[in-house]
DNA sequence: CTGAAAGCGCTTACAG
DNA sequence: CTGAAAGCGCTTACAG
């Protein structure tokens, strides 16, 4: 078996007459080695681990149209492993161990004692979304989309201006939601407003947004603006105005960040962040380590850029991208 | 290391002492067995492949909302395997021999060859949204939807209807499209129609519709009605249509099919399918043939659902739906 | 150029 | 109850 192998991985010299004859025999029987096999001789699995949270969000699977053909297209098989809850990110990262060549992992950083594990068995690791001291990173500037966002608003001349974001998670760290909502106060405090606790509302992704849109209605002085952590937050507050009675933008005006597609039918003003070329980036990065490649640029930037649609006017005005929401008349602003 | 191996995997009887120690040292380094050497050993891999032509697309992503709690709750990670080009269909499934203890197929079957391979080895299958005859399979009456989405536009009074689906490709074998396309045949047949071939656009997935739109306008008879074998294709006409000034549904009713998560927010008439069903059924059958059991359903037929939007209205009026985009008024009917 | 052998890191009968 | 050994199916020095 020894020289089928090598015909197969034409590793060495094999003469044409056997190499014929082995490869013969293996068109007729079908002949496919096993890979685990080969994966254990080798000690290379030719497969990476993705790990992401949610990964059936829309933010998430645009980034992973990013790493998917960059992968394929080196060769390597994409093992998926979503984290649905914190406490499971250790288990994620634990089940990928002696699996996979490398990792690529989605906005979730591992404990510092896999990481270290990870460094210690030469297994590459790259962050996307999410900043980090010892390993590669594809991030971008979330405080400033946040003070982007709501300079638009202000710049607007909305002067209570809500807040829409996930609860913190230990796991998720500084979350994205977390980084936005730092630039929002910033934006505030630079225009010498006080944030106002109660305009602020935290919880789970995307849900509860009726809860919150009555209870900030139901406020003496309720906002004329809202900003939200994530498009689909966003369009979950646009819709529980509508279904409660209200208008979007007049009675209130929303920004979402993403731009994920959905932004762009529901006409939605939001920050956007090219989310498939940090997938695609993230992976370039990974491939590279595999390599054994010096990295010339661990540590990517992406930018950010302000799309103005039909969601934001001035307090109690009509939006001018109204009428059309589908063909997306679009204003842009790039953020630092 | 056989004692080790042993209370790790409490196979058998192991002193309490001695258990105690192993999992002590276990916990002190950290020590984690080799996967890879653990499925050679074993010959159960514990990770099943899942193969989807362009999982990046909502509809197959709704699908894998459904299969990877699944896999994910009986321990199985989840190899995906992207297919971009029919000819890359067979190296997809090869590339799984031997990695994998199951398999789940979204919307494509294996070669003759394969299959017979995979029942060889002793590998289950299982095939959502594919009729097959020696698989279980999750499927859908497609030409059922077809039919009952022209049902609609021929209910509202139209008679120039048409269909825009995409090319016919031997791998995707009957593809979902061809099969809507026959459901629309049949209804403009028994509504005594002549299916005229100059309305009948085919192409590659959800390209050209600009060109296709153009060159329906151009006709002499122009339709008055369309439908696409899917959402995010019908979505496309929509933009065209209005990207040349026209309007949806007075100038062109457009019935989708799907029903993915857009079609909502852009307030689409659609034929609704079950799409996470299908894959958590999926997942169901496969792992329930991992588990050896004998299969009780093996051949699974899920409901369809015409979903009543804002996008289709009589010939040169107004739809009822078409002021309220978000709060979705919506009429649906049963396919049989 | 090509056999035979060792080894990858586990699991699991097999003795003891 | 617990060592020692064989075996999973490959790859790759090592002889010849």
């Amino acid at each position: 078996m020894g020289t089928v192998s090598r015909v197969l991985n034409d590793s060495a010299a094999v003469s044409e007459a056997t190499r014929r004859r082995v490869l013969d025999v293996v068109a007729e029987l079908g002949y496919e080695p096993n890979a685990t096999a080969r994966a254990l001789s080798t000690g290379r699995t030719r497969s990476i681990g993705v790990i992401a949270p949610f990964f059936t969000r829309s933010s998430v699977i645009e980034r992973l149209r990013g790493v998917a053909p960059m992968l394929a297209g080196a060769g390597y098989q994409l093992i998926l492993v979503d984290v649905e809850r914190a406490e499971l990110r250790d288990a994620a990262f634990r089940s990928l161990f002696g699996r996979v060549d490398g990792l690529l992992s989605i906005s979730l950083a591992p404990s510092p004692a896999d990481g270290a594990r990870l460094v210690r068995a030469g297994v590459p690791l790259v962050l996307v979304d999410h900043a980090h001291d010892e390993f590669p990173t594809i991030t971008v500037d979330d405080a400033g989309g946040g003070r982007c966002a709501t300079e638009h608003l202000l710049g607007l001349g909305h002067e209570r201006i809500a807040f829409m974001g996930d609860t913190v998670d230990a796991v998720h760290g500084g979350s994205a939601s977390s980084r936005r909502c730092v630039g929002y106060q910033r934006a505030l405090d630079d225009a010498g407003l006080s944030l106002r606790p109660e305009l602020v509302k935290l919880g789970p992704y995307g849900r509860e947004a009726t809860g919150i849109v009555d209870e900030l209605f139901a406020l003496e002085r309720p906002p004329t603006a809202l900003f939200a952590a994530s498009d689909l937050q966003a369009l979950a507050v646009v819709d529980a105005v509508r279904a409660r009675g209200g208008r979007v933008p007049e009675d209130l005006s929303v920004v979402g960040f993403d731009d994920v597609e959905l932004a762009r039918y529901a006409n939605l003003t939001t920050v956007a962040q090219p989310l498939a070329v940090s997938g695609m980036r993230g992976a370039e990065l990974l491939l590279a380590a595999l390599d054994g490649s010096e990295l010339t640029e661990p540590r990517q930037h992406l930018p950010l850029e302000l799309v103005v649609r039909g969601t934001t006017a001035p307090p109690g005005e009509r939006s001018h991208f109204e009428h059309s929401p589908m063909e997306g008349g679009r204003t842009s602003a790039r953020v630092a």
